[in-house]
DNA sequence: CACGAAATGTTAAGATGTTCAGCATTGTGA
DNA sequence: TCACAATGCTGAACATCTTAACATTTCGTG
């Protein structure tokens, strides 16, 4: 009776919808060791490739740089990373692991692991390989055209 | 030379990634008319569904109950949506659509469709189809087991 | 060397996410 | 009717997101 869009699909709020559902499979074991979501992030990005530039970490965690400025302080504050400024290039800032991070790191890794398995069996190994490929492509979507978007738009930008 | 786990495949980041690939589609028309996506998201919930509780509100746009109750003291601050209570069982909030609120989502939306379709032509149609089927299903994890997490556990719940 | 542009982080301000606690209202059973 | 649990929303505290503006350092070029 009402045909609205034609198909409305909502695709931002699946893929929020989704990652819900899996991340309630890992908070738990997060908030069990004082971690939040973008911490493990960052603590298993330097774990496996080793210390790196805040911009790297910033882009391989999905994180803002400004986000990231006080998720930095804080873990270093709770002794689980060490910052750094480059020697060469006062701008960067160096980040690595320290001693207690990588013990943490390993210590959570095979039960975040046990609960990747979880959901792939209850997924199917198939469907969770098929999905994965499909979010990469769509990962790597071109930036959209720069739509002027509002009523009142600028006249000339320059 | 690592051969590390066997297939960490990051499904959460992959999810998070996919959605700030697409939400970079809409985020400049939103960012145009002053809407944040939550907001957004509600408004056309309201539109679609006509007014309803809170509670179906925060579930239906995926928003906590604390969050909700300051996006909808701000919505109706801007004269977006009315807040009133229920009559017949006053712990409820009825949360519906001005007549502004509803102007401006019609005028929205054909826009946000056209966002949608630039992505659906860039991504394909059919694998579109494809991930929304899969996400769907995702969505439906049953929730996990009540892992005990941490290394300090509770002795026996229940 | 001087100057301006680019690169890299950080601050600031407002909005939202996340967890826990509280408050009011309602439903239920003794 | 009264105690008591359940429901629905709000408050508080902290962490993060988002955008814009700033500070510092480095680079490119005259």
């Amino acid at each position: 009776m009402d045909m609205q869009r034609p198909h409305q699909h909502r695709l931002p709020q699946h893929l929020l919808r989704a990652r819900e559902a899996v991340m309630a499979y890992f908070r738990p074991l997060l908030n069990g060791y004082g971690l939040t979501e973008q911490q493990w992030r960052i603590m298993r990005l330097l774990d496996d490739r080793g210390e790196m530039e805040a911009g790297m970490v910033a882009d391989l965690a999905c994180i803002l740089p400004p986000s990231l400025t006080g998720i930095l302080v804080r873990m270093e504050k709770a002794g689980l990373i060490h910052r750094r400024k480059d020697k060469s290039d006062s701008r960067r800032l160096i980040v690595s692991l320290s001693a207690e991070g990588r013990t943490l790191t390993q210590q959570i890794s095979p039960q975040s692991a046990a609960c990747y398995e979880q959901i792939e069996q209850h997924f199917g190994e198939d469907k969770l390989e098929q999905l994965l490929q499909l979010l990469t492509e769509l990962e790597q979507l071109p930036a959209p055209a720069a739509q002027p978007a509002a009523a009142e738009e600028e006249a000339a930008a320059d």
